[in-house]
DNA sequence: TAGAGCCTGGACAACGTTGTCAACACCGGC
DNA sequence: GCCGGTGTTGACAACGTTGTCCAGGCTCTA
């Protein structure tokens, strides 16, 4: 008998079954078997499909092969959207980043998604192109799909759009720049402190006249790292010209404008600290071209950044560690933990590979 | 009687009334607002505010204020899974990648839910590292959410499994590598011509004795690059020793040992052909450390490639352009286009930069 | 052999939304 | 004053699943 069973779940068997039940309603093209239709093949009740499915005890070995002969053979696959309405938590989780194809984001975007697979969650990530409208559009978006908890790198800098999605029991956590406007947790990079290294380590080989440029003053990082030029500058008691700042989109065309411009005139600047990846692969090219040489800092890393000549010295971020944190942090919050939130700030790392030790050139 | 009506729905006043109603059952933290609630709270019917919310006409001003008020005050957001439950279609589709972090994909990714967006979906994109059975893991999950569509970068050469849910109307689109034993659309990079141009580009510089390095042998695009190495090697009647080629991981230390074994010995290869960017990765690192120049053709661009000196050259493929490519003709299948399965090959572009044309170093 | 207790299986409601349909009020024209 | 038409509104079922609860059959013991 029971052999028998099995042969009739033999995918072969599974088609030639179609065909002798046409009398009652089949599942058209496109259209998904439900456990009602398995219940019917199996001929048991529709709650015991869903014991099989779920693998909950009380079914015996006879009836679950019935069942799971029926599975096989009719296609049947779960619908999590249902289950979820049903059971209130849809164990996903969303990010909303900048560029899922920014080589920083990306990493993190990775790291986010081991925890979450750890914890047995799907992560749905998505870019906000650094537009606040697009960001709050996106996150609400996410949040209509009942994510149980959020990460937000954030591009605007007004998150009260969060609060009911938060009261409403939205656990939330924000990376790489703060929120806005709200409380909650949020996972830094050490954007002072690392921008702050950066420019006394080249101060320390003796330059004087250091340009800065970096993203669009909107943004946080920026704003932190030009304020860790301005403290390395001020402690080693250097005065800074305006002329050396330039905060802006990261568009190769401004980057290399800005940096050209640094660069001329009776008084050019002799290193350059740039602001963040796409800053510095920009700086990398102009200085490339240039007779003289450009010390140079770049904040971030890049890949093949130590086969360069000279090689790249940086102020490195660890955006795996930064997504991991954030990811952990949050699924302690889904956990329940129910404490104030709180800034957790992850130190950079200077990474000595040339660029940044070269001498200022001679006027 | 209409502005009475107005305030009652300001949000203060909303506070307001969370304490009179403590009699009835009232959502408590962690549980959101349904439009019942919604409804209750506007004194209108559950019907009326879903034509609201989903900008149904046939709703007087004044009915529509007092719902519209009673939705901010209670901070209601709808819930995407009923919705999606009860109107059959999630307007969101699946990528299922390698690596999100991988700088190859991660463009891809980002092409990819551009496309979604412009066509109103949600991309749920997850790695399937490199795994089969996770590749199948997450395919399926994607299925059981119900994703309207799915792209696939295969990890496995079985896609079997997913029969039953292309038949039942899951959209499936294959990107850089070809499904197993089944028929579905795929999207490729023609790795063949690519790999047979970058290694005739190398003996068009004088090499005889050119390293193979690629990826594991089970991996398609891996022995499609193999044989147009080989198919380069014989159009110019050049002999093959088994010991220039090299498929496997691309784990570096592999990638390292099998570079310095093909330089070693009495008679070299004097140049390598890389067969995907993180073995290029590599390669150049080995080089860079050696005296003798060794020629060295990468496929897969590398951002700063044009930086190294010698300037790499590279084959390279349009990620952007593969991942827009697939997720179009995704939505086309989407809006009922019922044509056979088509398969889609790209062309790479050679991208001469220096490192492809140094001669062959002298015995 | 009767009663107690266990095991298996199924009927039913509920999750939050939308589609269908009918009720109702109001208007203008006869 | 009545009728049909129009325009607004709500009651109800359904989407596919899971939790609750109960029925029926079985075994075991007194």
């Amino acid at each position: 008998m029971l052999d028998v069973t099995r042969r009739t779940a033999d995918p072969d068997e599974g088609q030639a079954t179609v065909a002798d039940t046409a009398s009652r309603p089949q599942p058209r093209y496109g259209t998904r078997p439900t456990m009602k239709d398995v219940a019917a093949r199996a001929g048991v009740g529709l709650k015991t499909v869903s014991r099989v499915v779920n693998g909950e005890p009380g079914v015996t070995p006879d009836t679950e092969q019935r069942v799971q002969d029926a599975i096989t053979a009719l296609g049947f696959r779960r619908n999590d959207g249902a289950r979820i309405l049903r059971k209130g938590r849809t164990a996903s989780i969303g990010l909303v980043l900048e560029d899922l194809a920014d080589p920083f984001y990306a990493p993190l975007n990775r790291a986010v998604e081991e925890v979450a697979r750890a914890h047995g969650a799907l992560l749905i990530s998505g870019s906000s192109a650094e537009d606040p409208d697009r960001e709050r559009e996106l996150a609400l978006a996410l949040c209509a799909r009942r994510v149980d908890g959020l990460i937000v790198i954030p591009a605007g800098h007004d998150h009260r759009y969060l609060e009911p999605e938060i009261a409403a029991g939205v656990a939330t956590v924000f990376v790489d720049r703060p929120a806005g406007l709200i409380d909650a947790d949020v996972v830094l990079s050490d954007s002072f402190g690392g921008a702050r290294d950066g420019v006394a380590h080249l101060i320390a080989h003796g330059h004087r006249r250091i340009g800065f440029i970096g993203d669009r003053p909107g943004i946080h990082t920026a704003t932190e790292r030009l304020r860790g030029y301005r403290a390395a500058m001020a402690d080693a008691g250097l005065p800074v010209d305006d002329a050396w700042l330039s905060l802006g989109p990261t568009a190769p065309e401004r980057v290399r404008t800005e940096a050209v411009r640094m660069l001329a005139g009776p008084r050019p600047v002799t290193a350059l600290f740039a602001g963040n990846n796409r800053v510095t692969a920009t700086v990398v090219r102009v200085i490339a071209g240039r007779p003289r040489p450009v010390a140079l800092v770049g904040f971030d890393d890049l890949e093949l950044a130590d086969l360069l000549s000279p090689g790249l010295t940086v102020i490195a971020q660890d955006a795996v560690r930064l997504g991991r944190t954030a990811a952990e942090r949050l699924f302690r919050r889904l956990d329940g933990v129910d404490e104030p939130p709180r800034r957790v700030e992850l130190p950079t790392r200077l990474v000595v590979r040339g660029s940044g030790e070269l001498p200022p050139a001679e006027d």
